[in-house]
DNA sequence: CGCTCTCTTGAACAGAATCAAGAACGGTGG
DNA sequence: CCACCGTTCTTGATTCTGTTCAAGAGAGCG
C-alpha cells in the first residue's frame, strides 16, 4: 500500500486544537528517533512528566512564527513542516522539511524568541514539550540532557552538510540528494524508501534547493526519462538508486 | 591602526603547543562572547575549573579532524578558523570562519567524533573544554547549562540564516552580505567595523559563498569600482555600507 | 462547474563557470 | 639583499547551466 494511503496515525476524536491526553512516550512508536532514544525506563518516565500536551496544526497553518516568545520545543507525532525564515523584503527561504519524530524550535533558545517559523505541510500533531521545564530535568537526567546535546547537535551537522548541497551541486545533484534523503527518512520512520509521497510544491523544492521551480520539474523529468525515477504529479517511485548516488558522485559543477 | 597590525592577545612564551597556564575566563577579554557570557561570579569559577588548558594551533594545521574522537569542544582564544566538510570525494565545503570568541566542535556530540574539520587560517589559540565535564556542571549550574544551549541555538539560527544567502542571493549579494557578516563580527569584537583583514583566500570565500574563486575577485573589483568598498589585497575598507546593505535588499536572483 | 494554484515544457536570455594568461605576492635560499 | 619559485589574485574571452518569460495542461477546491 502507497505510503500516501496510510492514515499516518489514527487522528484522536476530539476538536480541539490543544489535545489534552498524556502522551506517553514509552508506547509512542517514535521513541527510537526522538528524544527518548536510547533512555532507559527511569528517565522515559521523568521526560513523560513534562509533555504538557499535544497541539494539532492544520495543513497551512503555522506551528509558531519568527518573533514569537519561545516556550516550548516540539517533537513531531505525525505530519510533517516546512521551516522557513524570511528577509526583510519577505523573501522566504525554506531551511527544511521536518517530519514525524525530529524535534523543532530549537532556534527559540538563541535569543528567547523563535527566529525561524515553523508551516505544517499537511494536517500535523506534535508534543509540547515546555522547555524551561526540559532543561531542569535535563539537569537531573544526564541521559536526557546527552540525548538533548545529541540532538542539537545532529541539527548542526545536518545543516552543515547541506551547505554541501548548496555549495557544490549541479540542479541535478541537488534533486537527486534530496530524493535520497527523503528516501531515508522515511526508511527509517518504517516506511517504503522506494516509494513516498513529496508533501511539498516543486515550488518549495525549488526553494528549499536553490533553484527554480521549472529547474525542479525538468530535473525530475530528466531523471524519469532515465528510469531513475517514475514520477507521477507527487508520487515518486526510486528505480535506481544506485544511478542516483552515483550522480552524486560525479565532480559536480 | 589597522587591525591587522595589531597583536590580537599576547603570546605566551612557552613553545609547547598545550599550554597548561589556567586561563581564568572572568579575566578573559572575550567572556562578553563565549561561554561564560551573562554568568553570574560563582557559576563563572566553575566553568573556570572545567577549562584544563589551552591548545595552540599553527596557520594551517587542524585542531580537529572529521572521524576524530569527540571529547572536548574550543573556545577560540585567538586567531581564527575555516571549519569545514569534505564529501567522499574529496570535495571541500567551508562551512564557516569562526572566530575569536566563538565555539568549535559542537559537531561531535551528535555522534561521539567530529563529523567537521577546523583549520586554522592563522595560528591561533583556544581553551580545551571537556565535554563530559562541561554537561556534568551544566546540569549543576542552570545559567552554565542554559548559555551551552543558547549558543548551540545560535549556531543553528546561523546556519539557517546562511541558507538565505546560499539559496537565494546573486554573487554580488553574497560577497556583500560576506563582508557586512564579517563587519559586524570585527565589530562585536571591539575592532573596526570599516576595515578589516581577511584571513581567509579568494578561492576559501568562494568556497564558502557557493561561487568560483574568479567571481569573487571580480565582485570584489566591481565593489571597489562602485566605490562601495576599498580593497587592497587581503585589506578590505567600507567605504559606502548603505550600498552594500541596499545591494542585500534588492530583487535578488 | 469554474476558478485558482500547480506543474510541465519550450524558447530566449543572462549570470556565473570555465579556460587562459599574466601580474602580484610571500616565502625560501643563495 | 635579491633572485626564484609556487601560490594567489586579477582580468579577459568563451561556454553553458539555469533563469526568465510564456503558454497550456492538469489537479484540487469551493
Amino acid at each position: 500500500m502507497p505510503l500516501h494511503e496510510l492514515p499516518a496515525y489514527p487522528r484522536p476524536s476530539s476538536r480541539l486544537a490543544v489535545v489534552a491526553a498524556p502522551p506517553m512516550c514509552s508506547s509512542c512508536s517514535l521513541k527510537g528517533l526522538c528524544l527518548p532514544a536510547g533512555l532507559e525506563a527511569g528517565a522515559m518516565k521523568r521526560l513523560g512528566e513534562l509533555i504538557s500536551c499535544r497541539r494539532r496544526i492544520r495543513r497551512g497553518d503555522s506551528l509558531f512564527t519568527a518573533g514569537a516568545p519561545f516556550r516550548s520545543i516540539y517533537a513531531i507525532r505525525s505530519g510533517s513542516l516546512k521551516s522557513c525564515v524570511y528577509s526583510e523584503d519577505g523573501q522566504e527561504q525554506i531551511t527544511g522539511f521536518p517530519m514525524a519524530g525530529e524535534l523543532v524550535g530549537l532556534d527559540g533558545i538563541a535569543h528567547g524568541q523563535h527566529v525561524i517559523n515553523a508551516v505544517a505541510l499537511e494536517d500535523t500533531e506534535v508534543c509540547v514539550i515546555g522547555f524551561s521545564m526540559l532543561e531542569e530535568i535535563a539537569g537531573q537526567v544526564p541521559q536526557l540532557q546527552r540525548q538533548l546535546h545529541r540532538l542539537m547537535s545532529r541539527e548542526i551537522v545536518g545543516d552543515r552538510q547541506f551547505m554541501m548541497v548548496l555549495g557544490t551541486m549541479r540542479a541535478d545533484q541537488r534533486v537527486a540528494a534530496f530524493l535520497l534523503n527523503l528516501s531515508r527518512r522515511f526508511e527509517s520512520r518504517g516506511y517504503s524508501a522506494a516509494e513516498f509521497h513529496l508533501r511539498m510544491t516543486r515550488r518549495e523544492i525549488g526553494n528549499y534547493l536553490g533553484i527554480e521551480l521549472e529547474t525542479v520539474s525538468r530535473t525530475l523529468s530528466r531523471l524519469d526519462d532515465a528510469g531513475c525515477i517514475a514520477v507521477d504529479a507527487k508520487l515518486v517511485r526510486i528505480l535506481d538508486r544506485s544511478a542516483l548516488v552515483g550522480l552524486l558522485a560525479e565532480p559536480a559543477r
